[in-house]
DNA sequence: CTCTGTGAAAAGCTTCACAGCG
DNA sequence: CGCTGTGAAGCTTTTCACAGAG
């Protein structure tokens, strides 16, 4: 999964029994939903008109269970001995989903994952305006990226007031990232997709959600080690615990490993972990 | 969470007990280890020398108390009374996530992405190395990106072989990405992170991480709905359930919705996909 | 006295398996 | 008869809360 919601909906430590969940859709289920989305629609496209659980779970690479269950979730859309209609459920998906509104979303931080993010089809096709991409950069601004001019972060509050966005996307270098977001919080986002490596820290009632492409390989590794690795369990015999005795050959050994990484040890994070 | 796992390590079905789990890490505790690994190494770099479970569990944005049970996993690496030993902490995370070893990787498809991975540096920084760039295009071969030529796909299966490349990550457009991937298999890649809208089919061993943008937006737009919709539950009026009358309307409104995003009704989800 | 490591409880999620609708 | 919708079982993950090491 991507990575996870930050603010996790405080349960109110005070003891308040939490704000009823009317009609409260899990959210594994949640995430699900635009995977079904997409399959749904490329049946559509084929003109499809219905499809059991078991094929659409199939094409949307879950099992039938699963599907079936989130969809009780949203109600009962399927017909016994049949399926699913498939405009139907698009259109319930759809909307449960918000995508039957309109919502712009500005991007800030213009290199080349900012470009890549304007260029994407997948946004306008599922009700994602870009409204603006914004850079601090002043030699960017004037530019075109997508056939959108790119604008100074000057402007951000402005952007975000008169065109009432309330998403907003951050592919900036790390260090610049909280800052961007302090700002984008003050003018009135409340929804933020995190490309930047970095935790952010934001008041209650605003949610981020964050894309590491790092830590997506790093998961990929544990699995490919694993399965190279089969032999026995490798107990390391050089680096002893800190504290009993051999702290110091710990140290070393940790920053041999940080440096083959290329990490450097004074800047911070890899100047352009950008992306 | 960005996503999930896809072969989902099959159960089975014939009833053999799965294969003993030897110091198993539970898969949400691996996908939150990169992120330790990332505070961890901004404290080393400002030399912080220990950390409590509170303090690191603040910068890598969980809660303590997961955090404890996750490193019990790993065993016993804390000091009580004191905390955790920042280097000694990074060595062990890293060895265990497999980062104290080279992955040379290729990236199969040299777009917008394509460049902006190449670009990144999260990828250095943690012991992957971009072993080649390759693309279908052969207007592209020959160009350089990041420093690194772009290679025609001719070349896949040599290069996968003499660089004895097993992650590969596929940054095409969606119809171009099953094809790839079943070549990148065949050369003997066993770990795929796909970048693009489309759910792969890959035999029992390989693993597939997929990274959906347009996912996460989705699900930021879940929430933000949510927010400015507190107020009724929103019966639907207009549409009715197929089956029951009135499929037509139903149809009709799911149309007029797949028109409203731009959805094309006839090509295979969006030509330039690619992100 | 502080802070880790961990059993045990709670919550959340997935899978099973089948009643029953169309 | 086929396929959905769903209780109930089973599993995983999170949270609690505290014993006990340093």
């Amino acid at each position: 999964m991507a990575t996870g919601r930050t603010t996790p909906a405080s349960p109110s430590p005070g003891g308040a029994p939490r704000r009823t969940r009317v009609r409260g859709i899990p959210d594994a289920t949640v995430a699900r939903l635009p995977l079904y989305l997409r399959a749904l629609t490329a049946l559509s496209e084929r003109s499809v008109p219905t499809v059991s659980s078991e094929e659409l779970a199939a094409a949307a690479g879950v099992n039938s269970a699963k599907l079936r269950k989130d969809f009780s979730y949203l109600g009962s859309y399927g017909t016994r001995g049949v399926g699913y209609d498939v405009e139907y459920l698009v259109y319930q998906i759809s909307r449960e989903l918000g995508l039957t509104q309109d919502w712009p979303v500005v991007i800030v931080g213009i290199g080349n994952l900012g470009h890549a993010l304007a260029n994407y089809g997948g946004f306008a096709s599922r009700g994602f305006r870009v409204a603006a991409l914004l850079d601090a950069d002043p030699a960017l601004a004037g530019q075109t990226a997508a056939g959108l001019p790119v604008r100074h972060m000057d402007e951000l509050e402005e952007i975000i007031r008169s065109e009432h966005v309330s998403i907003g996307v951050i592919t900036t270098p790390p260090g610049a990232a909280q800052q961007v977001c302090d700002r984008l919080v003050a003018a009135g986002v409340t929804s933020i997709l995190n490309f930047a490596p970095t935790v952010l820290q934001v008041p209650e009632g605003v949610d981020v959600r964050k894309v590491d492409l790092s830590i997506e390989l790093q998961i990929l590794a544990f699995h490919e080690q694993r399965k190279s690795g089969e032999e026995q369990p490798q107990e390391d015999p050089v680096v002893s615990r800190p504290g009993s005795g051999a702290k110091a050959v710990a140290a070393a050994a940790a920053r041999a490993v940080s440096r083959a990484r290329g990490t450097s040890t004074s800047t911070t994070l890899g100047s352009e972990a950008e992306a």
